[in-house]
DNA sequence: TACCCTCATGTTAACGCTTACATAAATAGC
DNA sequence: GCTATTTATGTAAGCGTTAACATGAGGGTA
């Protein structure tokens, strides 16, 4: 009824239980003759090590946790690939947990890894705050910051080049002939997702002499993409506009919406270019011109990262960017 | 630079080890002035328990494992919501895991999660077939099947009646006036979401006197909504269709950006009405009708299921159906 | 005062595993 | 053929907890 413990194996194989460990974990240091002896046994009882006991000898559990702010947004089912894929090769579990962005649940999370004995921590797209840093630090768990990244703190990331990623969606608007641009983004208090992004707007609008545009800017707080009030604001604000940038497909997919149903013609009458490449975006209506970001290589390469510094390979570069794409799809056109 | 022990905390409250752990588990057994020392060097040290070591003597983890079919399709989203807000009520913790519908995958986690003594496991989705069975009867994990069930094997369940769901969904559209249906369906060697909607679609039919139409139906294999090719062989095969149902959201908008790239006008020439209800299916252009999926109860009530079996509650209904529900939206119209 | 109970606390053996150390057998060197 | 070295295996300690049991101080009763 039972699990069967290495002693069950040890009783049948007839030697004793550091024989069967080692037939584990050393099995040349183990005669042949005693080896297969062991090896029956386990298979005869499906022996499997249990993986508490190892972890309270060895201090590690292979074990790393992940944090997502929002599990609803699609942007993170490919990250979460690529970092499963990854922590396959190394010899990694995860764990996985949602915060829906409240700051309770992520340290009863964080409470929990350091409990579990987990050996690293995948924060995942929001900002560090300084008690976000000191309760890190205090767990003493090493922590690999995933399409974010802190200038403050000393913490190791993996993320684009936000800023430029923006400023090359807008770029990209303006040499396609568009002269009246807009722009929704995320409320500047997003250190991330909403700065970087304006900050690239404001800069391609600066080298090509369209500092009237720099206005057109709606914010939005929340992050879900039932916001056609921003739409509106934008639509109200600047009714002249032929091209939007918005700082998520899931904005960009929101903004088609809401175009549509004011039977505003997209891109005839307005361009939208996006950010993210989720792979709805290919199926939208018309389908979304967006900025690709490598979000399965940032997972993969993520936990790459971190298993160097769990381990202590080598030193790895501290905030790593990698390279964003424009995917011109049929959402935008030439003026 | 360890992490303190209990013993470290015995130490400085000057108690022994036990009175320690007596303090963290049965506070009243232990006098006021020694209770407070102890409390006193645990908050000093910021000490916690290594939940390996109780996991080791009690025999349980609090830790519950899903298995997740497919991370990328949204409709997961708010089943692992539900499943993690239960989690947390009933104390456990969840352990989420994708496969990629990779049997290899799955075994290999399952494997895992023997070794590392989860508690139960939570499967999502997918049918279980008869290799999967024996592997998990030969764990002896409590397992607990999610938005699929098992009529040959006992095992408990909990999702919604998929024939029935399927069934009203069609209902609908005749009650709306069609007579011209067609069906985009999952190929029927899935016993959940393939056979039981198609079985829906035919009762609907026959019950209506509707026989005619049992030949409108294309089925697809895979589960990406990357597949205009079904939408294209549904108008071949049947170029009159007024109404086509499919057998989830993401086919539903799939087949919506086909027929406009066709220049069919839905609702106005097709109505097109879908199945689960993902967020994304209030934004689509039209606005998706669809079958709504209680998905976050699916999620909260079969951690609550699974917990009683593991604790041994009470006798829960073996498959408990939850009600699903059709959320008229902009792709249909009456006839 | 002797006896029994209660209650708080300490001691110690588990839980399932790895590993340093001890031991015994086999091999090598001379 | 005897010691020195290697090799295979067993014994036991320890990882960080919990809990059964032991101990001993204090209180109540006769």
């Amino acid at each position: 009824m039972t699990k069967p413990t290495i002693k069950d194996v040890a009783k049948i194989a007839n030697v004793s239980i550091s024989t069967v460990s080692r037939v584990m974990n050393a099995p040349e240091s183990v005669i042949e003759s005693k080896r297969s002896k062991v090896l029956d046994a386990i298979e005869k009882l499906k022996y499997k090590p249990n993986a508490l006991a190892r972890g309270l000898i060895y201090k590690k559990t292979n074990t790393l946790a992940v944090v997502i702010p929002d599990i609803r947004n699609p942007y993170y089912a490919d990250i979460i690939r690529g970092m499963e894929d990854a922590s396959k090769k190394l010899g990694y579990n995860l764990i996985i947990c949602n915060t829906d962005r409240d700051k309770k649940r992520l340290f009863s999370y964080l409470n929990n890894f350091y409990e579990r004995q987990v050996d690293g921590i995948l924060y995942t797209s929001d900002p560090v705050f300084p008690d976000y840093y000191n309760e890190i630090k205090r767990l003493r768990i090493p922590v690999m910051l995933v399409s974010t990244h802190s200038m403050e703190y000393e913490l190791p990331s993996v993320k684009i080049d936000d800023e430029q990623a923006a400023f090359d969606a807008v770029k990209f608007l303006i040499d396609s002939g568009h002269r009246k641009i807009g722009m929704i983004g995320f409320d500047l208090s997003d250190s991330i997702a909403g700065q970087t992004r304006y900050h690239g707007f404001i800069r391609a609008l600066r080298e090509n002499d369209l500092d009237e545009c720099k206005e057109n800017i709606v914010y939005v707080n929340g992050w879900s993409y039932e916001t056609p009030d921003a739409a509106a604001q934008m639509l109200a604000k600047c009714p002249d506009v032929t091209a939007i940038f918005t700082a998520s497909d899931e904005l960009a997919i929101g903004l088609l919406c809401y175009l549509d149903e004011r039977g505003i013609s997209v891109p005839d009458q307005i361009s939208v270019i996006g950010f993210d490449n989720i792979r709805l975006s290919r199926i939208t209506i018309p389908k979304l011109t967006t900025v690709s970001q490598p979000t399965y290589e940032i997972g993969y390469r993520s936990v790459e990262k971190l298993d160097a510094i769990i381990e202590e390979k080598e030193d790895p570069v501290l905030r790593e960017y990698l390279p964003h794409e424009i995917v011109v799809r049929a959402s935008t056109r030439r003026l």
